[in-house]
DNA sequence: TACTTAAATGATACGTTGTATCATTTTTGA
DNA sequence: TCAAAAATGATACAACGTATCATTTAAGTA
């Protein structure tokens, strides 16, 4: 299990740390192997999920208190989305772009929590605001969440 | 604060009881007492706050897991909607109408719990429930919760 | 280099939501 | 009246998350 990683991994993780360092922050050592149990996980993992990646991969029990807090920073860097219906964190899946992305929208299998980065089409959401605005509400976010079910969880 | 009860809680009540008593089942005291919480809060509580209300306005203390039950049960009456994202329940909004309704959206302000009900139109429904099949997932229910900031909490 | 300061991480305690389990009370129906 | 079922209570515990203070590590400067 020690071995090696996707090339995918690898090339986001590049792509991260340049990120990191063109903003002037700093991908430290646990928040690279954060962000790598992240990527190399198909599916949402929740912060206590993540002490247990590094207990069994890295051989080394990471606090949960440290894993929030690096999971913050890594948000703020927009390297990972924090799923609140699910209370679990995903690798955001345009590391590897270099060009602007409209704001995803995270489709969430309440069975395996594999998750899905979609956008929905520009006019779909401005109905769906217009609809939230005749309501005198308005989206806390435009980053959806949709509570689904996967394909291979019964589709 | 011991007094009284609008006159749309009473209604609802009413026709709450009768419901239960159509379908065989039983809206006892401590339900009632519950779902009363909820018409009377124009917000939604979580459980907890639910045992406090009982104390406060009832003089006993209702336990955490009789409410979770409690509220269980007034979910599968229809009575009673969960909000996955709030943590919080609140009172259908449509127990005082006989005509079957479509299924509802929920509205929460994230910040004070404030909740609307609305129905989004059926062709936006159908345009989201298409995105999200074209990436292989399905909605896991049509009753979708959004986060949103109500015009009291900065509209 | 050594020293100071700031950033990052660790340790501990605790709060909130929720479930599991078993005991007790209340209601129902024969 | 009595047995069975339904409802409620009590207790313990699990998962997620935050607050706080201590310690370690890195960065910049004399």
């Amino acid at each position: 299990m020690a071995a090696h990683k996707a090339q995918t991994t690898l090339s986001a993780l590049k792509q991260a740390e340049s990120h990191c360092n063109t903003r002037g922050t700093r991908l430290t050592e646990k928040r690279r192997q954060v962000l790598t149990g992240l990527l190399d996980s198909k599916k949402a993992l929740s912060a206590y999920e993540l002490t247990d990646y590094c207990r069994d991969h890295l051989g080394y029990q990471l606090p949960a208190m440290s894993v929030y807090r690096i999971l913050e920073f890594l948000e703020g860097e927009s390297l990972v989305h924090r799923l609140d219906l699910a209370k679990k964190y995903v690798a955001c899946s345009h590391i590897l772009c270099d060009h602007e992305h409209e704001l995803p929208q995270f489709l969430i299998c309440k069975e395996c929590y594999r998750v899905q980065e979609i956008s929905i089409k520009k006019n779909l959401m401005q109905s769906l605001n217009r609809s939230v605005e005749e309501a005198d509400f308005k989206l806390a976010s435009q980053q959806l969440e949709f509570d689904c079910v996967c394909s291979d969880c019964c589709g």
